[in-house]
DNA sequence: GTCTATATCCAGATAGAC
DNA sequence: GTCTATCTGGATATAGAC
């Protein structure tokens, strides 16, 4: 996964260059208040490059969130190709995305914090969007297998996955001062206590949402 | 909890009127999609007035934060006073929370799910602010009594209310589409499941964080 | 004390020079 | 094909009329 991370030839092509600065910039001080030119002037380009590249701002944001969105789709399908029990993808996956989060901030913060509706016209909220429905797939079919407890749909994804995103947020906003993978391994244990079906007792929940 | 809702006694005092009208604007456009014009139409006030109580529109959202939060600062005191348990406690909060989310949704999408730092200058996150404290605190001596499993204390916060934030989230995005009281019960079984301290095997889990 | 008309500023976008 | 100078629109904010 290389998540916008090309491994640095010397100087980037300018293009990369633009949409790097911008995705710092965006996430630092928010979209609306990054203006064309805070970008020309980081990055080091002209106004006119950025036109002719990506349009506009709006242009730029675009390019970041499709591309960014692109990259974690192909993450969740190199879990999901691995091959191990629905329990294990979705580990692998907050574990990913803990390691991402001290690695790679800007690009979680962006992909997980940003607002999109508000600076990018049509489209739909991130949740929506294929990475997260496949993730929450993953749940639904390890539910169906009776590895899950069977919950609502909505209610076992939000809790496998709630405790993470939060996390996630109060890293990012510098509450957690620790590293995230420092976490993992309690968090994993607290989440599955409530959600694993355990061999010993297999029988699964009723489920009733009336 | 009045939480910005007095019972409306007619015609509502303009200040209260100009707050009311940038609540909803903000959360349905984002705060920078929102120009003081805007207001001024929605509400039927003028610009002058807006200027002269509000001092522009950062001052709107200032005091939409500081009386918004006052509010569930309120709220969170009076559920602490009722003497309940910490895990009873917890459970309130949450039910309050999903049950204003249905009836007051601009309240706690305002609350909730704006990025705040990027247009309230010299205010920390949200999640650092009084009442969000004083619900990890909650949890905290729930834990310091027993009755709450012993984990980290950024873990079994995010635990136990992470699956329900991200409910809201998902609510307010409109990808969940039954009211989140419909939930509760469930929600809150499967939570507990992982955090609560059981009398048949009160041994409390050993918490290692190197 | 409430409103309207206006000033000022700055961001987004363009067009033409090199 | 890259940059610079410029245009234009719209937003915040003000000042003066009623």
């Amino acid at each position: 996964m290389p998540f916008l991370s090309r491994p640095e030839p010397v100087p980037l092509p300018m293009d990369c260059r633009i949409l790097t600065i911008s995705l710092e910039l965006f996430v630092k001080r928010g979209y609306h208040n990054v203006s064309v030119h805070d970008v020309q002037k980081h990055a080091g380009v002209s106004i006119g490059s950025i036109y002719k590249y990506f349009g506009g701002k709006e242009g730029i944001a675009k390019a970041l969130y499709e591309h960014l969105l692109e990259e974690m789709n192909q993450m969740v399908d190199s879990v999901i190709a691995l091959d191990l029990s629905s329990i294990e993808q979705c580990n692998r996956i907050i574990k990913l995305l803990f390691e991402y989060t001290e690695t790679h901030s800007d690009i979680i913060a962006f992909v997980l914090n940003s607002k999109h509706t508000e600076f990018i016209t049509d489209k739909p909220p991130i949740c929506s969007s294929e990475p997260f429905q496949k993730i929450r797939n993953i749940v639904q079919r390890g539910m169906d297998a009776g590895e899950i407890q069977s919950y609502d749909y909505w209610i076992a994804t939000s809790v496998i996955f709630g405790a993470a995103l939060r996390m996630i947020n109060l890293r990012l906003d510098g509450l957690i001062d620790r590293p995230l993978p420092e976490f993992y391994e309690q968090l994993i244990d607290a989440t599955w206590q409530s959600m694993e079906v355990l061999d010993s007792i297999k029988l699964p929940k009723v489920v009733s949402n009336i």
